[in-house]
DNA sequence: GGGTTTATTGTCAGGTTGTCAAGAAGTCTG
DNA sequence: CAGACTTCTTGACAACCTGACAATAAACCC
């Protein structure tokens, strides 16, 4: 129950005074690097730290919704384009040292975001590899430490068990770009032959050309299938990708 | 970063009043079936509604204590005792009628929890099989089917691919009880032998005596080995578990 | 045409899983 | 006490999946 101690009657602003925030681990693919968009705080407290971006929930709004409109604020994505997913609060008494701050924390993962626009809230934005995150080279915010931590680990799972891999990609790619996603992701390499396998016989995807059509960048080599999910959202796969557990990075698909 | 739009000097008392909460959906199973606490309420809203036990997280508490602590007060489990884990949050504009409020979800997996003491609340609590909270033959406050629903996910998960299951059984259980905890929570029925085979080769698992020693109950059969769990929290499994999706509940380990 | 590059298919041994049967170790019953 | 019964445990085997790696295909370059 909700309201244990206090059953009716009672006057809202006798509440503890609490902020109610989102935050956003926006992930992308840059160079075959796993990506994450962070900006520095031109403020205090932590200025010169880097931060998530995120922002207040409104009166009116669902976390949900302010999740994506602080994502679309800060980096010009259509909610539609980019995947968006909680995956954890914290609200630690002393996380903010203004005031209690509870944040409700999201991952995005987009293809192809574009450039960050620095001028966004005088202080700039940029996509920082992960690789560094973990290594702690980067000096973080708040909690925002854990918060990056947690978001990475909760992605990586998911690639395990969903086509959201896929969500990294324009709508149509080659199983050699759904490929490199998961070795940038995982930080690890996978054959391609098993990898080529797998998709081919996993329902979720789907053969859209069996050529690639217009090469952008004039490529090398024979010219790639090109292959798209079935249905929408992130749909479970028939035989999960395992990625190798104990080592820090093996191989193989 | 968390205050965009707004300094320095604000006064905390100008953010709109919201209200944080935690909810704790308690799982445990009875007469091999899976369970789960709930509280009918005794006040409006939703008088005579069942709803997940919860309350305010203490101005000075941080979500993940505030969740120990109302678990204990409801049920008598220690914190220790329980493994509870965070989940997700839920905080749509109306989903208490009385004023802004966001929950943060929790579920909780007891082994042997004590017959609810009703007398907690001047509102009576009560174990209800998770069959029909999902067959929707059971009235909900505010938004709970839906964090009921998703707990109830989240578990199943979790079972496939880390050894939770065991916080379902006393410290050391047979392999069979570990089993009937898969079949409850999983409303399905595993192969003995397979199952005997998976839990023997996976490390995580460990032998302790070759016959079980002091049986409680009048058991008829040959005497089970006992195990237990080598590390504590919930380690994950060598080879995970896989439940058969697509068809609602299929068969075999 | 021959060389280079990348995509795709094939092969094969080894591991895992599902099905099913047999053996082991107790209690219960006549 | 000898079965009958029950449950736990082990074993056999085919089907499937996986990892490693080789071979082929289809483009480009010169």
């Amino acid at each position: 129950m909700t309201f244990p101690d206090r059953p009716s009657g009672y006057d809202p602003r006798a509440f503890p005074p609490v902020a109610v925030t989102v935050d956003i681990a926006v992930l992308t693919i840059r160079s075959n690097d796993l990506q994450m968009l962070l900006i520095e705080r031109g403020e205090e407290p932590f200025r010169g730290s880097w931060a998530l971006p995120g922002g207040f929930v409104r009166p009116d709004e669902d976390p949900a919704g302010a999740a994506a409109r602080e994502l679309a604020e800060e980096t010009g994505v259509r909610p539609e384009a980019a995947h968006l997913e909680q995956f954890g609060s914290y609200g630690a008494p002393q996380r903010d040292p203004r005031m209690r701050v509870i944040t409700i924390a999201y991952w995005a993962v987009c293809p192809e975001l574009p450039t960050p626009l620095s001028g966004g809230d005088a202080a700039s934005a940029d996509l920082i590899p992960v690789s560094k995150l973990e290594h702690g080279g980067v000096p973080l915010a708040f909690d925002h430490d854990r918060i990056v931590r947690d978001a990475v680990e909760c992605v990586r799972a998911k690639l395990e068990t969903t086509a959201l891999a896929a969500r990294f990609c324009p709508r149509e790619f080659t199983i050699t770009d759904l490929r490199r996603v998961y070795e940038a992701v995982w930080n690890t390499t996978l054959d391609a032959g098993n990898f080529q396998r797998k998709v081919r016989y996993n329902s979720v995807f789907e053969l859209v050309r069996p050529r690639r059509s217009e090469p952008e960048t004039p490529l090398r080599g024979r010219p790639a299938s090109l292959w798209t999910v079935r249905a929408d959202a992130d749909p479970t796969l028939d035989t999960p990708f395992r990625r190798r557990r104990g080592s820090a990075n093996g191989q193989s698909a």
